[in-house]
DNA sequence: TTGTAGGCGTTATCAC
DNA sequence: GTGATAACGCCTACAA
């Protein structure tokens, strides 16, 4: 395997050279690129980036943990982020913590091997007392709603706006009685509790009573588990006649449930989700849902990261970044 | 940030004991372990990979190089090969090809950076002319179905045998037009035009004419083309009473162009994909499916380029893996 | 059991 | 415009 060195010697220059016109420098000779250029090619010349990044102590890689890449959102946000990553010259290496909080740790450590120039960190096993271990000496964004406030640059979803707006639309479709499927709601700040303020919002907003009878919590946020606790409800004689989903995945479950009852969505009940996951609208019915623009959430945390992989500073205020969403319409809320 | 020989001065000891220490090689004195350990703490020191890399001349590190991370087939397989790989004590990076030749044939040089220690290779927009470019000195497994016979490891799916298998249920439910729904058969060896002999050996073995009409072709695996090509055809005037899909993917555009027309599943049209995709468990109808043992091709993907990559040589025989699969009856075909 | 020397391949610096 | 030198931090030999 060739190096510098052998470019170098069949070109008849230096390692200096054939590095400057490697790395597109200005000021080498037209003639003598040509030369190197030729070399390069002619041995099958290919940089060894372990070296590179020994001498720039950098890796041109950014780590993205998140729970599982097998969901539909998480799937989502990583094609986004690795195509955002691919504009800033990034790589981008995954890690799945299963949700575990330990595992989100360790991704924060594993940075510190120098082994990634930056971690996007999709927090959810993590919590607020957990904010100190987020103080580290590299680059870091938080993409997640466990955590506000820490030291580190922050792109949260627009969660209480738009479970608001997805809460109204059930009512401005004559819904009466809501039910919300979320998660448990133990009082911290998490998705789930985030969502839940928003729905209150809505109803207190439209004058309905806020039922605690219709709060249904799923031990995760999965199909199996949101149709497995809607059936268990509804066999308790839990009715209503909307309910919104704190995921898209969940309203699946949902969906899946209300059909195994042999309850018609939208006529009886009307569904709406959260996220626009891509399956959203081929279901059938078509799932109404709220679009955060992930798109532009992992535009934003991945500049972030790069801007702060590029000062390597302490840099600047920290930022915090919520993104705006919009309402999509479709057949499960009558749309 | 503290080097080995930082920590080496703090300890009273040479680099290479604190080395030692590190990797966990014998013969170091237990009472030096412990002062180098806690002088490792202390300092908070932690390898750097990239010197690490250097002087081993690996990475630790595969390169993953699907078409898009965002599709419930390969999301599915990452996390499988992610977790596959975290055995094997190796990191994934994910590359995205987005189908496209090119991008294919970048990843395989990629690898040749020393970037990564060996590379995964789902080609898809390769084709059996580019087996010249698998002809790489670096440890490569293909995972697709375009190319056979090359000279690198390959897993493949049993596409065949679980097609016919798949299309041999829809008779036995009693179905007489079948169509099938799948890219374009251009004669090459591809997903499409596996999947589609095993569907023609079942109609065949069924006594069944193969009605070209009832054939299909969609420009890609998207739920919106196999939505829009279905759409199409039908309104062409094409009936059938049960469709074998290549993906679960597919079926879902398939099965969101049925309900816009007011087709019953499955009392009108059984409708089968393949995948088992975890979605078409929870699709209304659920979607019968072949599912080809993803964790299974996974887990032998990364043993059989973690066996190369641990040899690093020529090695023995290129291997050729098909893996098993069983058929999972649901509501979509009566089940 | 521990230490010394050297080099993995690249690039920043500075001199020419 | 080009080249010599010196690291970057680690680990394989070998020596003590």
């Amino acid at each position: 395997m060739a190096t510098i060195q052998d470019v170098a010697k069949a070109a008849g220059v230096s390692a200096m050279t054939v590095s400057n016109v490697i790395n597109g420098h200005p000021n080498v000779r037209p003639a003598t690129r040509e030369r190197v250029l030729e070399a390069v090619d002619r041995l099958g010349y290919r940089v060894n980036v372990a070296a590179r990044n020994l001498r720039r102590g950098r890796t041109g890689t950014i780590c993205l943990a998140v729970p599982e890449i097998n969901r539909p959102y998480y799937g989502r946000l990583a094609a986004s982020i690795i195509a955002a990553a691919a504009r800033h010259g990034l790589r981008v290496s995954i890690e799945q913590t299963g949700a575990r909080r330990e595992n989100e740790l360790a991704a924060l450590s594993l940075s510190r091997n120098r082994l990634y120039d930056g971690l996007i960190l999709s927090t959810v096993g993590m919590g607020p007392a957990d904010v100190g271990a987020l103080d580290v000496d590299h680059p870091v964004v938080i993409l997640g709603e466990r955590i506000f406030g820490g030291p580190v640059d922050h792109v949260a979803m627009p969660n209480e706006a738009a479970s608001e707006a997805a809460t109204r639309h059930l009512v401005e479709r004559g819904c009466r009685r809501i039910a919300i499927v979320c998660g448990r709601l133990g009082g911290e700040v998490d998705v789930s509790s985030l969502r839940h303020a928003g729905y209150l919002r809505a109803l207190a907003a439209a004058g309905l009573p806020a039922d605690p009878e219709l709060v249904v919590t799923a031990g995760s946020f999965t199909m199996q588990e949101a149709a497995r606790r809607v059936r268990e409800r509804m066999a308790e004689g839990l009715a209503f006649d909307g309910v919104f989903c704190v995921t898209d995945t969940v309203a699946m479950g949902v969906l899946r449930a209300l059909a195994d009852a042999g309850v018609r969505v939208p006529e009886q009940v009307r569904v709406i989700g959260f996220d626009n996951v891509d399956e959203s609208a081929y279901l059938v019915p078509s799932l109404s849902t709220v679009d955060p623009d992930h798109d532009l959430m992992a535009e934003r945390a991945v500049t972030l990261l790069a801007a702060r992989i590029e000062r390597s500073g302490p840099g600047p205020e920290r930022e915090e970044f919520t993104g705006p969403f919009r309402l999509v319409v479709r057949e499960s809320t009558g749309g």
